[in-house]
DNA sequence: GTTGACTCTCTCCCCGGGAGAGGGTGCAGG
DNA sequence: CCTGCACCCTCTCCCGGGGAGAGAGTCAAC
């Protein structure tokens, strides 16, 4: 009997490809039982097996090969069990985005009829109670997280859903002006929560369905009916927040009216 | 007014990355709408915004820069979600081996209780109806297919699950024997369905639960057990499909008994 | 001993993008 | 008008995780 399986041999019981065995022993991520030192020839013994079908798997589940190392050179489950354990949440995330990433897809190759209902209509002027900051692209989530919680408890009896103004600097260059507000009937001023004045414009008004991943979807379709109907973007875009994750944890229910201020260019 | 959008505000309108943007121009996937021919500066239009969101999708979803770049140039909404289904199908197809992938991990690196209980038994003598050939790793599926197909029009009354023999050679060397049968009473000759005595052996012999993509988990473990056990193959690999897709349409529900002849090697 | 299937090492190629160098531009403020 | 500064240009190199193939050496069965 000879002192183990060869490497294509090994190949073949683990799925596994000679070219990637070879770079596996480079690489120290799995040495073969023995090396024969006059021909250089791997052998690799059955015990070995299980170690492979591990790598395996990782390596089906795009775990980078050094983090494949550490994992199998974990002896106690626990640990392993943890490492792994990233692996698996980075999985479920990647999922999450391609399931978005699908869904956005379809709608924006297929727009559903009714999808996309712009509406001009004059807004009149409002008094809301507000919070207002310069800030770059990727401060502003958490930013509004935080906004939003000094804006519940300063607001007692808000006069419709939470609405939100951001600059189109923002998305130009990166770095603008952003408000977030109560519609309300009498301004309270109290921490950073200010009484705004929101004057009266013309706007082009959409709303959108479901979760905010591929908002930027129907902001794509807003811009390109304004500028179909030969109107021009006169202010920040507003949007409404009229069912948010707040009224229900299901993001499919969720709808946000998107509306720009516009003005006719003839 | 500038002629339109510079590359920079075009990449945060779309999230995509200037550099990227311009190896999209390169590769000719999205041309700017005007190339200042002075300075070579990229302009892009706002109409141009929901092209390069279906590129993001579909790079999201993996799908080669040339496929998306046949994507985008198909103008029939029918052609284009033919297309489109193709990598959607596939990745469904991923999505299915990776969640193979994640439980035969989880069985690998933390085995259940009982989740490996090997058995050493006697098996008599039985008189089986099979159909045998010689065949390489890869003709084994589709070869199996048409053999249980024969068999089950040829074995009125089988005697019990239907069953295989897979010669050690086939693992080791790519190529080998394969048998599948039917035990019977009495046996029929008809096409290529024989008659074959089974000899009486001595069996290593363990249960797979589940589908078989992770079928070689439990041969390792196996194998390994056999190793551990002071034991010796003697044959070829038996496997017993008291529970198949015939039985139970979800794989979740299939049993499969994985044995091999042993000798002990004192 | 022959032969044929393996195996060895070596080099080059793929995608899709990140990083950074080195230099040219657009535009607002003074 | 100049200056500063953020932006833009092209260019080259790098990455992971292999695939492909050349050219030579080896194993083992007949």
């Amino acid at each position: 009997m000879r002192s183990g399986l060869t490497i294509g041999e090994f190949a073949r019981a683990t799925h596994l490809s000679v070219r990637t065995l070879r770079r596996y022993h480079e690489s120290g991520l799995l040495e073969p039982a023995a090396v024969d030192p006059s021909s250089g020839y791997r052998y690799y013994a059955v015990e070995q097996i299980p170690s492979a079908q591990v790598i395996h798997r990782l390596r089906e589940l795009d775990v980078p090969l050094a983090e494949v190392g550490k994992i199998i050179a974990t002896d106690d489950p626990d640990r392993r069990a943890d490492l792994v354990a990233v692996h698996l949440e980075r999985l479920q995330e990647t999922l999450e985005r391609t399931r978005a990433a699908v869904t956005s897809l379809q709608r924006l190759l297929r727009p559903a009829p009714g999808d996309l209902e712009v509406e001009l209509r004059s807004e009149p002027a409002a008094l809301v109670a507000g919070i207002t900051d310069i800030l770059s692209l990727d401060e502003v989530l958490p930013w509004y997280d935080g906004a939003m919680a000094e804006l519940d408890a300063a607001v007692a009896q808000p006069a419709g859903p939470p609405g939100g103004h951001y600059d189109n600097e923002l998305f130009a260059e990166g770095r603008g002006t952003v408000l977030v507000y109560y519609p309300v009937a009498e301004a309270p001023s109290h921490g950073r929560v200010r009484p705004v004045e929101l004057p009266a414009v013309e706007l082009a008004a959409t709303i959108h369905h479901g979760p905010h991943d591929d908002i930027d979807v129907t902001y794509g379709r807003l811009a390109t009916w304004v500028h179909e109907h030969a109107l021009a973007v006169a202010g920040p875009v507003q949007e409404t927040y009229s069912v948010g994750p707040r009224d229900d944890p299901d993001p499919a229910a969720w709808r946000t009216g998107i509306a720009w201020p516009v003005f006719r260019v003839s």
